[in-house]
DNA sequence: TAGATTGTTAATCGATTAACAATC
DNA sequence: TAGATTGTTAATCGATTAACAATC
């Protein structure tokens, strides 16, 4: 009775297939590179790294986008697979937090080439401000309203330390923000409607290590 | 009939358990710090950012490391988490790669606070051997297998550019690495007891990117 | 038409969660 | 004993996968 009537065909896409999506454009965009105009769900999924029927099982979500007894088209699903996830636009977003991964982030060439662009890098650094990182402004953090309405940023990323995350993420949901990814090892807590995602090295390593002890274990 | 006897009593932590523990010591690290000595599994689901009922399930896996009607001895339930995924102990690891990514890796304290020890770094740029990086020589990819040797490395963090890393991966396997950290946006092949975790740092942007398209087209 | 490959079904598997008996 | 909180059960939910009908 209150289905949401929208002229978008696309509803309700799982998480997991959601997170996958970035990982199909990926390999769509090495095919490409390749030469390799037709892939089968065979092909594409090796080139991922998964699964024939989970890739298209994933993709049936987004529509029916290839053609029986054929495949796919490279580029016809790489641009319904990149307007899907919404790369086919421009997002800004800024980055706070300008210390060795600030800087690597900042620099990480994989931003810019899908679609995000860095507006702005703030730090509470003083002796920092008016530094030029990958050719944008280290500015205040006090800037961060500003910045934000300006340019429409509606991404923010944390790079900053543990200790200051959650003030960043307050003033960063504050100015308008609603989308954080969080690189700081702290858990950030943000009102409903806030997305986070966050990434943490040493829990990676961590994870690797419990596997290599069992491994040692056993043998 | 083959039920593998042994001493250890862990047996089968499902892997959503394995990937949420380093959280739970880190939670677990900061109650410590701020002084607190019990809490109850209220409480570190909530400094976790989890599901109290989920923390339980997921604790007792490892064992029964709680007191009923009165909760989790803070130092005691670190050091179980810690032993049952092997921080404990030293990990020496290589980091290759030396771009901006590999300099905040090196630079990352979160690893050696954890057991990860940088033993060395190594690039295939012969313009940077010799270099230091967070008191740590930058070496020539081919001294990897002598590193290997030497500390008893099993764990590499592969930083170079996407094209290399299944190469790097070919050369960490062959000298006897069998857990590896893939920064590099690409797909690596590894044989069976090799275990592979992936960060992509764009991918991450891209799912939040996905999420922050239907706010705004529901909007 | 014959061969190939998608898109979908249905079975299985694993993860989450609320509820509560056990017990400190 | 009464109150609190764990550890476990069982129900639910979501994700994966093999198999195959649909169809190019």
């Amino acid at each position: 009775m209150t289905a949401r009537s929208s002229s978008e065909s696309s509803r309700d896409i799982p998480e997991a297939t959601v997170a996958r999506l970035p990982v199909y454009l990926r390999a769509l965009n090495t095919l490409a590179d390749d030469g390799i105009r037709t892939c089968s769900s065979e092909e594409l999924a090796l080139a991922a790294g998964v699964n024939s029927a989970k890739l298209r099982k994933d993709l049936s979500y987004l529509g029916s986008y290839g053609t029986r007894g054929v495949g796919y088209d490279v580029d016809y699903l790489r641009y319904q697979i990149a307007r899907e996830i919404g790369v086919t636009q421009d997002w800004p977003v800024v980055i706070v937090g300008i210390g060795n991964l600030g800087h690597a982030l900042a620099n990480y060439s994989g931003f810019r080439s899908r679609g995000f662009r860095v507006v702005a890098l703030l730090d509470a650094d003083e002796s920092r401000h008016g530094e030029v990182v990958a050719g944008v402004d280290v500015r205040p953090f006090g800037d961060l309203e500003e910045i934000v309405e300006t340019h429409g940023v509606a991404i923010g990323v944390i790079a900053a330390p543990a200790g200051a995350a959650q003030d960043v993420a307050d003033r960063m949901v504050s100015c308008g923000i609603t989308s954080i990814l969080n690189f700081a090892p702290a858990v950030i807590v943000v009102p409903d409607g806030v997305d986070v995602r966050k990434v943490d090295l040493s829990i990676e390593l961590q994870i690797l290590a419990y596997h290599e002890q069992r491994k040692a274990n056993s043998a």
